[in-house]
DNA sequence: TCTTGACCTGGAGCGCGCTCCAACCTGTAA
DNA sequence: TTACAGGTTGGAGCGCGCTCCAGGTCAAGA
């Protein structure tokens, strides 16, 4: 297999194939006579997981530990162990926060469904409120906020 | 409330509101004698709701049009609440692909710890069988992919 | 033999989202 | 009055994660 048809297999370009082989994500592989990269299948397996902890949220220079470790095979599986375990707390607190949001923006959708209705809605009391008492996105929230007077202007998002 | 103030309270810096302002997320804020930007305590709102668009994966340009949108007033509702609702199409989305690697991460920890703990175990049933069937996390797979015999290997990331 | 297309390398460029810097101004407090 | 904290602007720089390009090699088919 070729760096091509890996390409259309994986879902990469053979232009980033070839950048995560310089950075260290993917093993160097086989070349043939001509001097062209050589795939085994397998490395579809570990392409794909790749991916799914690049899409759930793990950066480059963690996934090339992730890499590098894997590498050094059976001696590293205590500390690639310790690796996934804390991506699994990320992604578990990822979980936590979009399902936060899934609240927020379903209840605006709401609120903005029934002023477009023209009912007459203080969304001060709706929706900030909540903003207010929610999850606070890891914005530094001081108890002691003194907000102005609520709801004299008519935008939600305020 | 200064720009220093508004840092503190917002957990964004400066930089990043003066930043903020320039591309058009925050509205032009009105400037004391000295010419130093004042903000309402309100603005603190929008600026959490922006962050949580951004953290739950909205990216620059749509902010933008979001907060376009906003500076209309009512006459764009309609547009946001659209805007809004294929958000939360997308965290849905996200939701349910982090979910899956929940999973994927549970097993693989588990299989990590026996293997630790001197099992023989061949991870290409236990880990990739799953890769397989599960959620491809994006990837084009093959209908016909015919991958190498299982099992050969005895590394669970291949 | 000649063409074609897939591959090779090294390095530049890019969009995002800030972050930092120089050089300057302002208002308060000692 | 002088020091100093905290503002102002414009613009450069940066880390991530690719993406593109120039200039070349290689191998299979007409």
């Amino acid at each position: 297999m070729r760096i091509g048809d890996l390409a259309e297999k994986s879902g990469l370009s053979t232009d980033t194939l070839r950048y995560y082989e310089k950075i260290g994500l993917l093993p160097k592989p086989l070349r043939d006579a001509g001097g062209r990269r050589v795939y085994d299948e397998t490395i579809l397996r570990w392409i794909d997981f790749l991916a799914r902890l690049k899409s759930t949220g793990m950066g480059i220079s963690k996934r090339q530990r992730y890499a590098e470790l894997r590498t050094k095979g059976a001696a590293s599986l205590k500390a690639r162990r310790i690796m996934l375990e804390e991506h699994r707390q990320k992604v578990s607190d990822d979980i936590a926060a979009l399902t936060g949001m899934l609240t927020v923006l379903d209840e605006k959708i709401d609120l903005y469904k029934r002023m477009e209705a023209g009912e007459t809605v203080d969304p001060a009391f709706e929706n900030c409120a909540r903003t207010e008492h929610g999850a606070r996105s890891g914005l530094k929230g001081r108890t002691d906020d003194k907000r102005t007077g609520a709801g004299s202007r008519a935008d939600p998002e305020t």
